[in-house]
RNA sequence: GGCCGGUUCGUCUAUCGGUUAGGACAGCCCCCUUUCACGGGGCAAAGACGGGUUCGAUUCCCGUACCGGCUACCA
């Protein structure tokens, strides 16, 4: 019994990464980590028909982003390589071999139209999907049935088969799963599934059990989806004479829909609005892009955030964790059995409170390259810094800095003139062009000064802030909205904030 | 249909038999703010149903209902 905590995911590189997957990984990873142990990330590819070209390196752009970096992957190497199945191929072959000669599994012949019919000819009212099991194998050709010159004969002419597991007609399998305790399932009722394919490639029945084996995996974690096929997996490893090392397992709830039922896919995200990838996924047949939450202005923080909080919490009313508290704080048994429904305001407060609580610097690069791509350049890295802490409270999505901060380094595009010019009079063009005068003298241009100076110019030609106040904010910003206008004009500075001002009173004419 | 799993406010959830069933998101109201937010305060909102066990059940057991997953030479 191998003592180190090894974990794996073991994602097929089919498009893109959703959110269910990633949590799978994130929880695979929370458990490693606190544990000292190694994270593997294995690709199922034994399915050629559904090779995406570009998936797997998109699996690791997401975990790298997400900031789970794997000990071992194809990308990363490690000392139980290949960690590609395609490239494992050779390998699994001769287990399968060895559980038809110990008689745990069988040659079937059926051709794909042979289990067609089949389903077409047992469909009742009462068995909608009958199963290649027990009870009907002996009306298929395989190596149970056959007589054994015809088996022979059969595998010397090459003639295609596939290796299926000879399930027991009456016996109950139990084990213990981390999450949902003692699970039981009677044999009769699980078919013989095929563990060796036609094309020589192992289903992911036969290859997962191999591979948690050779790579000496301690504990799998999967999606529920995969609880039914649990009790194949089981009898693999007894049957294989591996009972002793097999890991325990954790089947993981799966993430709903946000609206009616069932499990959350990629189609919901597209009709209800908002990512269900990690992110951008384009798809290479059809050259069509799938919105990612990075590109959509998530924080990996903030994604990891609150796909930890999808299913599990510290008993706490602690919401807000880093990558480093869950690693202390993650426990497998306070993971949910039921499934959550996915709620994507509560993702975007996710992000509010991380961009809120992130420190400008770490805000940069991202928020110039925001600007880089709506050709605003950013030469000034303090006034950047100063205009991410004045603005961040009011970003949800990181986008909202282009609308939140723009007018710090260019000229509002806009400017909201309906909302000063009805109650625009000479007495405020005075005051303004006094303000203007005032300004220019100013020696030191900060924040509290400006708005004494300001206040008191108006006091001299009664008038109230209040109304000149406004006015004031569509000249700088543009609109009405913003952080305090005299903290914007001590960030522009002298210079921008009496050419706002210059160039709106000119509007105003 | 069968098998397996699940079920606390609209949503995510707390509760290790005894609570006015707590928090958060969303909603509504108020305060703060001479913009928009942030922030603060408040309102409304839940144990699917029926049986047990128990002095006492949201909590333990059984049944029912409902929801989900699986039922491929896909993972």
């Amino acid at each position: 019994m191998n003592q180190k905590v090894r974990v794996r995911f073991a994602p097929s590189p089919t498009g893109g990464l959703h959110l269910g997957g990633v949590r799978t990984v994130l929880f695979n990873y929370l458990f490693a980590k606190q544990n000292g142990g190694d994270f593997i990330v294995r690709i199922e590819d034994t399915d050629q028909t559904r090779f995406v070209e570009g998936a797997e390196a998109y699996i690791f752009e997401t975990l790298k982003w997400c900031g789970m970096v794997p000990d071992e992957s194809p990308l990363h190497g490690g000392p139980f390589a290949p960690y590609r199945q395609s490239e494992r191929k050779a390998n699994y072959k001769q287990y399968a071999e060895q559980l038809v000669k110990a008689g745990y599994a069988y040659y079937a012949f059926d051709t794909p139209a042979e289990l067609e019919e089949m389903r077409t000819n047992y469909k009742t009212a009462e068995n909608p999907s009958p199963q290649y099991n027990h009870a009907l194998r002996d009306k298929m050709r395989n190596s149970l049935f056959l007589p054994a010159e015809e088996v022979t004969a059969l595998l010397s002419t090459n003639t295609p088969y596939v290796i299926r597991i000879k399930m027991p007609t009456d016996e109950t399998i139990q084990f213990t799963d981390m999450i949902r305790g003692e699970v039981s399932f009677h044999t009769s009722q699980v078919d013989d599934k095929v563990l060796l394919k036609a094309d020589g490639m192992p289903t992911y029945h036969l290859a997962v059990v191999v591979d948690d084996y050779q790579m000496q995996i301690s504990h799998a974690f999967r999606g529920e989806e995969w609880l039914p096929s649990a009790p194949v997996h089981l009898l693999l490893w007894k049957y294989l004479g591996w009972e002793k090392e097999m890991p325990q397992w954790a089947h993981l709830p799966l993430i709903l829909k946000p609206d009616g039922n069932g499990k959350l896919s990629k189609r919901d995200g597209d009709r209800l609005g908002f990512p269900v990838f990690a992110m951008d996924w384009t798809d290479p047949k059809t050259n069509e892009t799938t919105i990612g939450f990075k590109e959509r202005g998530f924080l990996p923080e903030a994604f990891v955030n609150l796909l930890a909080m999808l299913g599990w919490n510290d008993g706490s009313d602690q919401e807000i964790f880093s990558m480093l508290e869950l690693i202390e704080k993650f426990s497998i048994d306070r993971v949910h059995k039921g499934g959550a429904k996915f709620d994507y305001e509560k993702a975007k407060w996710y992000n509010h409170e991380w961009i809120k609580r992130m420190p400008a610097k770490h805000l940069e690069l991202s928020v110039q390259k925001l600007f880089a791509e709506k050709g605003i350049t950013i030469t000034d890295d303090s006034l950047l810094a100063k205009a991410i802490d004045l603005v961040k409270d009011r970003c949800t999505l990181m986008p909202d800095f282009i609308q939140q901060a723009s007018f710090f380094f260019e000229l509002p595009a806009e400017i909201d003139i309906a909302a000063v010019k009805p109650k625009w009079d000479e007495k405020k063009n005075m005051f303004f062009t006094e303000l203007i005068r005032a300004y220019e003298l100013s020696t030191l241009w900060e924040a509290p000064g400006l708005e004494i100076e300001f206040k008191e110019l108006a006091a001299v030609n009664q008038l109230k802030p209040g109304e000149l106040m406004l006015p004031l904010r569509i000249m700088l910003v543009g609109g009405k909205f913003g952080p305090g206008v005299f903290d914007i004009a001590a960030a522009i500075g002298k210079e921008s904030t009496i050419e706002r001002i210059k160039q709106v009173m000119r509007l105003l004419e």
